[in-house]
Parts: C-alpha cells; sequence; structure tokens
RNA sequence: GGGGUGUUAGCUCAGUUUGGUUAGAGUACCUGCCUGUCACGCAGGGGGUCGCGAGUUCGAGUCUCGUACACCCCGCCA
C-alpha cells in the first residue's frame, strides 16, 4: 500500500540479530529479518515480538508513525516473517522488562515489509506448553521453532564443536567409514539395502562402525574419530531410535585407562560447555561384580544411596518358607531400607509389588523397623539372630522401611534395581541438577545360555579378556564362565549407559580360541570377517576404543525424558516420521529394478 | 510377540465413576474498542465425525468387543 520505494531485494547483507541486540546498539538503525513472535495492539501504539535463531526482540509502532505503518503493522499475524528497519533505543525506566533479555531496548520501527504470510499455526510458537507428540512431529518445523528445540538443537551444536575441538588437540583423526556395508548377523538385526548393481546381494547399514575403525588402527591412523551415524533394527525406547549417533573413538597403543582419561576429558569439556559445570575429574569406577551387587544393574544412578545388600547368610537357616525354597535352589536374598516417611501403605506396597512381576518377581517382602523394633510385615518369621543381623546389615537407626526379596539373582537384582529407582524418585531423593558419572568395568566376557548350552559375547566377539583369564579359557565351564572378565568398560550418567567399549584383540592366536569358544568355526569366521582376520596378521597394533552416545549424552546434559526431544527429526515407536511419511510403498518399477518381489 | 496409559474444538484439557435436555473451560482464531504492552486489557462471534468400526440399549462421549495411532514398559537392543 506504502509507495515508498524499496529494492528489489531486502538488504540482507545488512542485517542484525534481534536477541543480540543490547543497549550498547541504542541510536544505531538495524535491518531485522524473522517471524512475528507475538503482536499486541494497544489501538495506538503496537508491539510487535520479533524471533529469529538468537531469540527475539520488541519492534514497536507508535502513535506518531505514518498511518501506512500503522496498517501494516496490525495486520501482523503470528509467524509472518518480516523485514523491520529502524533505530534500537533504550527504554523508559518504567517500560524495561527484566525477565527478557533485550529487554531494556526496543526496536522503533520506520518500516515493516512482510516477506512471506503464514497459515495460523496448529499449535503456539511462543508458549513453553509443548503440544502432544504426535502434532510435534507431523508439523516439527514448527515444533522446531520452540524454545526448548531451538536449545536443543544448538546445544547439540554446541556439544560437537567442542568434540571435534577436543579431539583434534588430542591427536584424533577424523576419518569416514562406509555407510553401505556387509551384513554380519552378529548382535542387533540389520537394515538391508538391495543392490540393483548384483542382483539378490543387499548391503547393510552400519551398527557401529566397529570393523572399519579397527582397520583405521592397523593402517596406522593411530587415534580416530568419527561423529556418526549408526543403525540397528530393533524396536524403541525413549532412548532408542532406529537410527542414533555415536561419537566413535578408536586408539593404538593404549589401555583401557587412557582411553577412560581421554574420554573424562571430552566430557568434562562437553559438560563445562553445556553445562556451565566441572565435573570431578577422574570420574568414579566401579567393576561390574560390585555394580550387580550394590545397585543390581550394571549402569546404576548413582545419585542417591538405597543400595542392596545381600542377606544370603543372614537367612542361611531362616524358617521363612519362602526365603529357605529360594535359598535351597540356588536362589539369593537382598533388599533395601528406604526411610519410612509414613507413605508405605500397604496398598503402595502392593502397587510394587505388583510393578516387579514384569522382572519375573513372584513376591516382595517387607518388614517396618520403627527405630528400635521391627513391626508388621515379615516380623513374625524373623528370628532374634535375622533381626540382629538385618540392623547390623543396613545400619538402622531410625524409621526405615524394608524391602527384602528371596528369587534367582536376576529376578532379585532387575526388581530392587527398579524399586531402588522408583522409590528414590517418589520420596525426591535425586537431585536432578547433578551429574554422576561412573565407570563401570570388568564385564564378563561371555554369557552363558542354559537354553542352548552356549556362550555368547557380552561386549562383540572381538573384545580381548583381562590378561589374567587366559588360561581359563582352556577348561571354561558354565560354573566358572562368569570370572572371565573382558578388557570393557561402559561409562554411565545418572544410570544411563552413555558409552561402552574395549580393547581389542590384535592377535590371531586369541581371536581364534575366542571363536571357537563362541561357537564360530573357522569357515564362518572366514565368511564374516576374513578381511579383519587377514589384517590382524599384517602387523596390527595393540588397539581398542569405546563409542559414545551422542543422543542420550545431549539429552541427560539437558534433563529432555527422551532422546526424541534432542533430535531434529525423530520417528515414532513404529519407526515412522510423520513429516515425511517414512517408510513408504514403492513403485512396482522400483522393486523390478532391484529384483524384489513383496510377499503379502 | 506381550503388558499399560491415552485419543473430546486449531491447541491444552475437564466431562466417562453412576448411560439421559442443546458436550464445556482456557487458549488460539474472527470482528470491534483500546497510546507503554510484554500471558496486554475490554466486548462480541464463529468453531465438534467425542480416533475409527461394530455391538448392547428406548437412548452411548460415557458400557462391551474389535481396530488405528501416539507414548511408557517387558522381550529384543553383540
Amino acid at each position: 500500500m506504502t509507495e515508498q520505494k524499496k529494492p528489489d531485494v531486502p538488504p540482507f547483507a545488512e542485517r542484525s540479530y534481534c536477541g543480540e541486540l543490547g543497549e550498547s546498539n541504542a541510536g544505531k538503525s538495524v535491518h531485522l529479518f524473522g517471524w512475528v513472535h507475538t503482536v499486541r495492539d494497544l489501538g495506538g501504539i503496537i508491539f510487535i515480538h520479533l524471533r529469529d535463531v538468537t531469540g527475539t526482540v520488541q519492534v514497536v509502532v507508535d502513535a506518531a508513525s505514518p498511518q501506512a505503518l500503522k496498517e501494516a503493522a496490525s495486520s501482523l499475524k503470528s509467524e509472518f516473517v518480516v523485514h523491520a528497519l529502524g533505530p534500537v533505543r533504550k527504554r523508559a525506566p518504567e517500560a524495561v522488562n527484566p525477565s527478557h533479555p533485550t529487554g531494556t531496548i526496543e526496536v522503533l520501527a520506520e518500516s515493516i515489509e512482510v516477506l512471506n504470510d503464514s497459515l495460523v499455526p496448529p499449535f503456539p510458537i511462543d508458549s513453553p506448553e509443548q503440544p502432544g507428540e504426535e502434532t510435534r512431529l507431523k508439523y516439527r518445523y514448527l515444533d522446531l521453532r520452540r524454545d526448548d528445540m531451538q536449545e536443543a538443537i544448538l546445544k547439540r551444536h554446541t556439544c560437537v564443536q567442542t568434540m571435534r575441538r577436543y579431539l583434534n588437540n588430542h591427536r584424533f583423526f577424523e576419518i569416514e567409514t562406509p555407510t553401505l556395508n556387509k551384513s554380519t548377523p552378529e548382535g542387533a538385526r540389520d537394515f538391508l539395502v538391495p543392490s540393483r548393481i548384483n542382483r539378490g546381494r543387499f548391503y547393510a547399514l552400519p551398527q557401529s562402525p566397529q570393523l572399519f575403525k579397527q582397520i583405521l588402527m592397523i593402517s596406522g591412523f593411530d587415534r580416530y574419530y568419527q561423529i556418526v551415524k549408526c543403525f540397528r533394527d530393533e524396536d524403541l525406547r525413549h532412548d532408542r531410535q532406529p537410527e542414533f549417533t555415536q561419537v566413535d573413538l578408536e586408539f593404538s597403543f593404549v589401555t583401557p585407562d587412557i582411553i577412560m582419561r581421554e574420554v573424562e576429558g571430552l566430557l568434562a569439556d562437553v559438560v563445562r560447555d553445556i553445562r556451565g559445570i566441572d565435573v570431578p575429574c577422574p570420574f568414579p569406577r566401579l567393576t561390574y561384580d560390585q555394580c550387580m551387587e550394590r545397585f543390581g544393574t550394571d549402569a546404576p544412578d548413582t545419585r542417591f544411596n538405597l543400595e542392596l545388600r545381600r542377606l544370603d547368610d543372614i537367612f542361611a537357616n531362616t524358617g521363612f518358607n519362602l526365603f529357605k525354597s529360594a535359598l535351597a535352589v540356588g536362589g539369593t536374598v537382598k533388599g533395601i531400607a528406604v526411610p519410612d516417611n509414613g507413605t508405605f501403605s500397604r496398598k503402595t506396597v502392593d502397587q510394587l509389588a505388583d510393578e516387579i512381576r514384569r522382572f519375573g518377581a513372584k513376591g516382595l517382602a517387607t518388614v517396618r523397623f520403627t527405630g528400635d523394633a521391627f513391626d508388621g510385615g515379615i516380623t513374625k518369621f524373623l528370628g532374634d539372630g535375622e533381626k540382629a543381623g538385618l540392623v547390623h546389615r543396613f545400619g538402622l537407626s531410625g524409621p526405615m522401611m524394608l524391602f527384602l526379596m528371596a528369587d534367582a539373582a536376576a529376578v532379585v537384582n532387575d526388581s530392587l534395581s527398579y524399586l531402588r529407582l522408583k522409590i528414590a524418585r517418589q520420596q525426591g531423593l535425586i537431585d536432578e541438577d547433578a551429574l554422576n558419572f561412573l565407570w563401570v568395568t570388568d564385564f564378563p566376557l561371555f554369557e552363558y545360555d542354559p537354553e542352548t548350552g552356549s556362550y555368547g559375547a557380552v561386549h562383540h566377539p572381538f573384545t580381548a579378556p583381562t590378561p589374567g583369564c587366559l588360561e581359563t579359557l582352556d577348561h571354561l565351564t558354565p560354573e566358572n564362565v562368569a570370572t572371565v572378565k573382558a578388557q570393557a568398560y561402559d561409562v554411565v550418567l545418572n544410570g544411563s549407559e552413555i558409552g561402552g567399549g574395549s580393547i581389542r584383540i590384535h592377535t590371531t592366536g586369541i581371536q581364534s580360541r575366542i571363536f571357537s569358544i563362541l561357537g564360530i568355526s573357522d569357515e564362518e569366521a572366514n565368511e564374516k570377517f576374513s578381511f579383519l582376520l587377514e589384517a590382524l596378521r599384517f602387523g596390527a597394533p595393540p588397539h581398542g576404543g569405546i563409542a559414545l552416545g551422542l543422543d542420550r549424552v545431549m539429552m541427560l546434559l539437558l534433563k529432555r525424558h527422551s532422546i526424541r526431544d534432542v533430535i531434529a527429526f525423530p520417528k515414532t515407536q513404529k519407526g515412522q516420521c510423520l513429516m515425511s511419511d517414512a517408510p513408504s510403498h514403492v513403485s512396482d518399477h522400483q522393486l523390478a529394478e532391484l529384483s524384489i518381489k513383496t510377499v503379502k
């Protein structure tokens, strides 16, 4: 409507950013390009909050403005893309908004040009309230405009920049590995990609660049890293997507200790840049066996206590039949003691007992310690020696509620570790600002499957045993298998595994022995890993590495509840992208080219 | 493969226990008013396949069965 002469192309090169304006810019005329965040039309005066990637700033069209400008301003709607031009000015003291980063200034509009209009957005961009997951994923481009998503994506950028800087400074080389690779039946299910040129053959997307990074060590690039997508076709969880990002590291001439120190330095830098706090290094370390004993899990949350205590000895001669029979068949008795804050009614305890049935738990015994005596629950089954044992084992002094279980070790550990976390949350024992890193070391090398009578690799088949366990390999039994430890380590943050790695086998002799224990024949090994096995014969250096889950690290550092909230374009639990509608059907022509027929 | 929660206006949610008049609220949207707002305010207005499909019933948002989708969990994830 205005007759002002405008250049064909707005002066993008002279752009200023909304969120970077401050009192030091007062008097300067600025060109702003951004989205209309809010419009407040008071009649004679109109306030517009304009938003770009740096934040928002108030643009004001005051009563003295030309009528055309006032009309243009009052016709603005949410999410219109505009070019605003005008001088920055300090606000009057009574007009300052201290809760806003740019609240001390505003831009007095001299012109406002609509570069593009917008439909009414399906949900508000300016509200901290999140729409439903489905709506957010369908309109992901709008969801990503919201403040918390902008923060997540930008901090993720900061995180990878920090990591690259650290790794570059520590003599790591960033090297790419193939995405189209060979399928290996071990581990997770592969995503397959049909080959057009090679009819009937398939590539697999990498579950991790494991073999290639080992090959790079053999090639002499003695420190490698890659921030890389990995793919696993398994069911999704809040912390598992079919494609996810690993920070993948591999070192030559290395001990677990060297790797752990480097990862500690890397994560400490990231935490400093993302959260602005210093993480104490080195991180605490626990062995796998210690973890299972004290927490019932290999990824314990150490932000609170409520540790598990083994009670087998106390109940060795118990008259309580449930415990007696569990111990008789090789089970274990463990328990946790929780401050009794009066919330443990019969109903809440029954509810907890019900929740652990998913782990196979058949029951949950409780007993209350009042401060000087036991009361309720299984009190009547407890002898004096057992009572004294419990007081001593748990260090009971004040009122406590004891949760006791007798069952197979796995059931007891799964159930009690779940209860430990659940009760800690209920009682508010967890400091949500804390970042408790932990190394878990000395994992078992193998796991025994009684159903098939075979051994499997806990980490992967290239993991080196600890030197002291080599002899046991020659007479391995289901009884002593747990004593064979791997040079493998996980890094845990607040009860979530955020990374894991190992020292690799670098000689063919040991590798063959491991394959044979795993029931992998020479032919099979050659068919699957021949290039690695052959490469090991050409002067493979001692090497090892680790991979960190970038999505999980970001989720935890930003206190989000799902890795979906730190991934720009995540998939739903059924593996679909609600925005692009992947996966989709393809044409018969495409299938024919690939020599593929689908079955109903 | 299994268990659980949810699905009502564009969005966030009440209403479902105990079936019963025309299904509500906040917000967003539209119209008008408003000269310092920043969750602007005031007045008015439009907006519903109660996820979908069957069934029970005189009558279903509400009860039953099936089903779709989203989320959480078990299995799975070297």
